[in-house]
DNA sequence: GTCTATATCCCGATAGAC
DNA sequence: GTCTATCGGGATATAGAC
């Protein structure tokens, strides 16, 4: 019965979950910066303090929104390569699965990356993109022979041109009609011949491994 | 002696350099969205509003800073591949260029891809982002043995796959010592992937090229 | 758990004096 | 070309009633 009335009132409700929703509403009209805790409340037709019974701050609402964006993107991402018959296959439906979450999806894309969370201040959200590495790193692995490092230097290279595709698609750089579908074709794309000339990829230095940025430029 | 005094007053002196100046300061750190000619007015010590004298508005001023951004990033882009030897270098090196613009002068990233602005309305930014292309399209050209359709594909991934590069460093993905460095050799080695790989990239539809974002998803 | 009311702050933009 | 003054708006966050 939630879904019957558009200025339905949240009134004893589940406003945390209604916010979070919202929240998500209001980034992708508006762009993340320009969410606020007001106009998320304005319009479940809630006091504009209702929020803070459920949410320590703006940016502890964003975390939690950011946190529900990785799980979904991670279903994306692992969801596009389960048909996948070979290595490079994987890796590249990783990449088609990346892009299209980006676009698809692009208010949550920018609830995980496009934000200023102080993320040492909200560990859950490692915890939550942890799994991200892996839909990379398992192909990545099959492809090098078990050799860590090369795999290392190949996942890294996938994510981080499949985060390129993503992005150039929101800027709008693969046009309008059937941007979608071109932007995530040509991170396929792109992951194969990645992979085709993986040995032009030497090993990462110190064993790095596409970990979570830790120390994003303070802003 | 511009640069002698800190709190130097602009009274009759060149606001409309020093405002972008200014603005890019405060880009710099607190991002584009949180620009406020409020704040760069206050900086300088003139009213709030004398900005209005050199520009139309807010929105105006941003895009001035990005038509400077643009000669910068075009600069960066075709420095680094002067002295390339190969196509493949030459490209390599319009990579790195990239890359290293986007971390070196993040706030001129930001005011050329992380702003909304109407392009339609800043009809000179397009003009100055047009020579980008080339930087990318030469190489991809003689690397193609001048079918344009192929050297179109390299480029476009070559140049996605920067700007993943330059976005993934920002946030802090290739750790902080060294990453500059770090993010910079990962987007020259992996246009060499590309290159080597480069017959996994079929054409692009349509004869796209690289074109500028006409119509970014509006916000 | 939500409301009313409020304190405090910041912003963009304009009018009119000098 | 810059200033003073101001209008109109929106934001975060808190206090205290119910």
């Amino acid at each position: 019965m939630r879904r019957s009335g558009k200025k339905q009132r949240y009134h004893h409700g589940d406003l945390r979950a209604a916010l979070l929703d919202t929240a998500v509403e209001l980034i992708a009209e508006r762009g993340i910066d320009a969410f606020s805790l007001a106009e998320a409340s304005r319009r479940l037709g809630v006091a504009v303090s209702a929020p803070y019974r459920h949410f320590a701050d703006r940016e502890d609402l964003l975390a939690a929104v950011a946190v529900r964006a990785c799980d979904v993107l991670i279903a994306a991402v692992t969801a596009e390569g389960a048909g996948a018959t070979t290595p490079a296959e994987a890796l590249a439906a990783a990449a088609r699965g990346y892009v299209r979450f980006g676009v698809e999806h692009r208010a949550l894309f920018d609830a995980v990356f496009g934000s200023t969370l102080d993320r040492p201040r909200h560990p859950e959200l490692i915890h939550a993109s942890a799994p991200l590495k892996e839909a990379f790193l398992g192909p990545a692995l099959r492809l090098s022979d078990d050799d860590p490092d090369a795999a290392a230097a190949l996942a890294v290279a996938v994510a981080t041109t499949a985060h390129g595709h993503a992005l150039m698609a929101q800027l709008g750089a693969f046009g309008t009609r059937g941007a979608v579908e071109l932007a995530v074709a040509r991170a396929g794309f792109a992951t194969l011949a990645l992979v085709a000339g993986r040995t032009a990829l030497p090993p990462l230095p110190n064993g790095m491994h596409l970990d979570t940025p830790d120390a994003p430029r303070p802003r």
